[in-house]
RNA sequence: GGGCGGUUAGCUCAAUUGGCAGAGCGCCACGUUUACACCGUGGAUGUUACAGGUUCGAGUCCUGUACCGCCCA
């Protein structure tokens, strides 16, 4: 044991705890241990972020999960990694190029790649060392990048496998395109928000008709309309019956529109008339194959016109709306303009406005991978938590689409897909060939794409162990157990990883998958860099420390919920840890070293006091409800459970308790005291280090306990004792009961003496009339703990007592208290104090005899729920006779006075 | 347009199977006491968004309304 300095230093103790675990291995899975093992993989974090206050929940939890594991002695691995995070890498690496004045085009494909992999080597690391800060307990041996070599085999492995089976194909289809990023996106990337655009009414002249003759179309897009090959009408509508057979002639380009009739035209919608450009929006692209249209494309890779716009050609998307509308205008050909708030698609990277475009792609055939998927959650192997999202997760994928997996980008793993020159025979492969295998020409080219970023983390739960080698870490650690994730990836992620892990590994990735909250600022909004409210949790950790952070996140945030934070929610962990520290440094002034079997203790049914019973109880209570919260991923209530012991229970009460006996002289009570008080604390230390690493490290060491374990990483989970157990140890149920009523005394006496102004260290002496013999026998034998937290001089516990005059006085579970006080009393004061707890009380009793009196609740409601309100009833009863008892005595001393 | 979630004390949120509506912070009063002022003791604070319904009994279940948020089109 060494002495404990006045306050918790954080900042010398987080790192030399970290370095220790370290080098002790504590964190690191062995494969070859017995026993069932327990494994995370963490969300592989882009490798150019920086730790979030969202990754600081995300990452907590799974620390909580892991560390209880560890300690209730499973196997344990959590996996730490990275993701490649091709766009937004690509895109930081240009920057930092413009930045020189040079573009990626300037190097070279083979340069700039090697050129981001010169900037992972330098900052790709920054995450890795900010999870190190917060505690996180991973295997950080086992650490893997999705552009690894052994994970870049398995993406190549799983494209050849897809593609062999007919799963991958290549076509021109319409793909979210972002012209800032130039490549294409998948739909999941492409994030709908609601914007306040026009809807635009623009005449398309009828052919062959009078100079007046034209249809009314209206657009939120009016640029596209020169890519315009037809106009639709709904089948059904009657207003343009006239319209058919006949052509309308494109505004400006002058071209020849056929009018084509489809059901997918909606009547409300504008004039019911609608534009169709089949190689710029999805749905007219459907009808452009329905009704054979042409499709033109009129706009190049960064959203500039291209020579079919005509006189628009080299123009921005924006500049040439503008010109159009102008020259549309001019032409009498703009009709009018309606404000219109609509949806339209952004790049998740760099929130461009998304461009829909018909374009060659690499898509993955979703369907078959999807019905298995969706099969293991229907049938309860994987399991939500909380359960709603499987609705989410059930409905995306029965309306699956197939997923683009082709990035026109250079950072990420090339599509393994050749074409010969010769014979323009085209084939997927693993290594890299050097001839063609149909026609053994040598003239052979690689794909140029590479491949999105998800179709490498998809991979993880299995590729992180090697696999398609089949190592035993593999067989060992997969399937895994939990997936820890927030909501916003549960498509992007979590969902084709569920379809990976069934097609690859023919079993499911992990068994349960817990959705938490999103973080937020004090008034509700997301944090985002943007809106500059982000907390950083770096900044947190040096303001307080990382375990008021990480306590903190998690008793704010109940299951599933958004949780709103601000600067000062933090104090609620630091004070908390500040208390237990104090509580360590009061233990150590009363010994020198804990019990040597604190750990294990065998205690004297005959020297356990009633307060003993009762913390000990507590205790345990405490440890079931902390296991079960964890089980069932309620990890606010395991923090709200855990403060709530170590504050109220250990110490408000049993601290205080133990103050009279430790400043005493009864050697047995104060060893008996110091023995329950330190199995107690070391107890409650193991409960809290899931939530709290470093500071309960500390203490364990500080305390002496590494007699118990060398670390408390290791130490063993505490398991509760049930009822009769704890009666093997002399703790009983009935003192444990009475110890409650004994509070409830207390704080009734304590309220009595704020009443009358009493100084807290001013002495009082008490009179208690106990409501029962054995109530009486049992205050009788406890006096001691009384007068010290009331602060007594002398306690009176007389059944018959009867005030000699008129007293203050109060009733409590175990019965009337008087205080007598030196000078006169108010006694009309102390009359309408009690009258109105009396008014109260009958009140009460009177519900509850109406209750009782309902023949309905009697025979309908549980024969439990009746002795419980018929329990009540006589407790209140109790109650008002003595407040009248009260009334009466002080009502009549008034009129002797 | 479809779906999901939310609305409980001044604020942030709990409340398990329908069975006495709670906690933390903040507020008020007192207090430097021998672990702790990052503390202690005591106190005040509720039409559980609204309107119906089911039930012996509703914050909790059902129907509808309002507002807020998210996801999907």
């Amino acid at each position: 044991m060494t002495q404990l300095d006045k306050t918790y230093d954080s900042r010398a103790v987080e790192g030399k705890w970290y370095a220790w675990w370290l080098k002790q291995g504590y964190f690191h899975g062995q494969t070859d241990r017995d026993g069932p093992t327990y494994c995370v993989v963490i969300p592989p974090p882009n490798v150019t972020g920086i730790l979030h206050m969202g990754h600081a929940l995300n990452n907590t939890i799974q620390d909580v999960l892991v560390r209880w594991r560890r300690m209730q002695g499973y196997n344990v691995t959590w996996v730490p990694g990275t993701d490649h995070a091709g766009i937004a890498t690509q895109n930081v690496v240009e920057r930092a190029l413009k930045a020189e004045g040079q573009t990626r085009d300037d190097l070279g494909r083979e340069a700039f790649v090697e050129r981001v992999w010169a900037w992972r080597e330098e900052y790709g690391n920054t995450i890795k060392n900010q999870l190190m800060k917060i505690g996180a307990s991973c295997d950080w041996e086992r650490e893997r990048f999705t552009m690894d070599e052994g994970l870049s085999r398995a993406v190549a492995e799983v494209f050849v496998r897809l593609y062999n089976k007919g799963l991958i194909y290549r076509g021109n289809y319409i793909i979210n395109w972002c012209p800032r990023c130039q490549t294409a996106l998948s739909d999941e990337e492409s994030e709908h928000q609601a914007v306040d655009g026009k809807l635009y009414y623009i005449r398309y002249p009828i052919k062959g008709g009078k100079k007046k003759d034209y249809v009314l179309v209206a657009t939120t897009r009016p640029e596209t309309l020169l890519g315009d090959t037809a106009v639709a009408i709904n089948p059904r509508d009657d207003r343009y019956r006239h319209l058919i057979g006949k052509s309308v002639l494109l505004p400006v380009l002058k071209r020849e529109l056929t009018v084509v009739e489809d059901d997918f035209v909606d009547p409300e919608f504008g004039t019911g008339v609608v534009k169709v450009t089949p190689a710029h929006d999805p749905n007219d692209f459907e009808m452009g194959q329905r009704h054979q249209l042409p499709s033109i494309n009129v706009m190049n890779d960064d959203g500039t016109m291209n020579a079919e716009a005509g006189p628009y050609a080299g123009m921005d998307r924006m500049a040439c709306r503008e010109a159009l509308l102008k020259d549309l205008e001019r032409e009498g050909l703009l009709d009018h303009v309606d404000a219109h708030e609509h949806a339209i698609g952004h790049c998740y990277r760099c929130h461009s406005v998304v461009e829909p475009r018909l374009s060659p792609q690499w898509f993955v055939k979703m369907k078959p991978l999807a019905r298995p998927a969706l099969n293991v959650v229907k049938d309860g192997q994987i399991q939500f938590v909380p359960e709603r999202w499987t609705k989410v997760y059930t409905e995306w994928m029965e309306n699956i689409r197939d997923w683009c997996i082709s990035r026109q980008i250079w950072w990420g793993h090339r599509i393994p897909v050749y074409y010969c020159d010769g014979c323009a025979h085209e084939w997927a492969s693993l290594d890299t060939p050097s001839a063609c295998p149909a026609c053994g020409h040598t003239q052979i080219r690689q794909d140029e794409d590479v491949l999105d970023t998800w179709f490498s983390s998809w991979l993880w739960p299995f590729s992180v162990f090697g696999w398609p080698e089949e190592k035993k870490e593999l067989s060992v650690y997969y399937p895994t157990q939990t997936l820890v994730t927030g909501s916003e990836i549960i498509f992007f992620w979590v969902a084709r990883m569920i379809m990976a892990g069934l097609e690859c590994m023919g079993d499911i990735p992990f068994s349960h998958v817990y959705i938490h909250g999103t973080v937020r600022d004090d008034i509700g909004r997301k944090m985002s860099k943007s809106l500059g409210n982000s907390i950083d949790p770096l900044t947190i950790v040096e303001k307080y420390n990382a375990d008021a952070l990480r306590f903190s996140l998690i008793m704010l945030s109940a299951t599933g919920t958004d949780v709103q934070l601000s600067d000062e929610k933090f104090e609620i962990g630091r004070n908390f840890g500040t208390k237990l520290w104090n509580a360590a440094r009061f233990m150590q002034m009363h010994g020198e070293t804990a019990p040597p079997d604190f750990a294990d203790p065998v205690f004297d049914a005959s020297l356990l006091s009633a307060d003993d019973q009762h913390i000990l109880a507590k205790l345990h209570e405490t440890i079931a409800g902390c296991t079960e919260s964890l089980e069932r991923f309620r990890f606010n209530d395991l923090a709200r459970a855990i403060y709530e012991f170590c504050w109220h229970q250990f110490c408000d009460w049993y601290v205080e308790y133990a103050k009279p006996i430790l400043y005493g002289d009864d050697q047995p009570r104060r060893e008996q005291t110091l023995k329950v008080m330190h199995y107690v604390y070391s107890n409650a230390l193991r409960l809290l280090h899931p939530l709290m690493p470093f500071i309960t490290e500390e203490l364990w060491h500080g305390m002496g306990y590494t007699s118990c374990s060398e670390s408390i990483v290791i130490a063993p989970w505490p398991e509760s004792r049930d009822a009769e157990a704890l009666d093997e140890w002399g703790v009983a149920g009935a003192v444990v009961s009475y110890v409650d009523a004994k509070h409830d005394l207390i704080r009734v006496a304590r309220q009595l003496r704020a009443d009358y102004g009493l100084a807290p260290r001013q002495e009082i002496d008490l009179m208690i009339r106990p409501s029962n013999e054995r109530y009486d026998k049992r205050l009788q034998a406890d006096q001691d703990s009384i007068r010290s937290l009331l602060c007594a001089r002398e306690i009176t516990i007389d059944r018959q007592y009867s005030p000699p005059r008129a007293m203050p006085s109060a009733i409590s579970q175990l019965g009337a208290i008087y205080m007598p006080v030196e000078g006169l009393i108010d006694l009309q004061a102390e009359v309408a104090k009690l009258t109105g707890q009396l008014e109260k009380v009958t009140g009460e009793l009177q519900k509850v005899t109406r209750k009782l009196g309902n023949m309905d609740f009697i025979n309908k409601a549980p024969a439990e729920v009746v002795e419980q309100q018929e329990e009540r009833k006589k407790a209140l009863l109790e109650k008002s006779e003595k407040l009248e008892k009260l009334i009466e005595t002080l009502s009549e001393c008034a009129a002797g006075e």
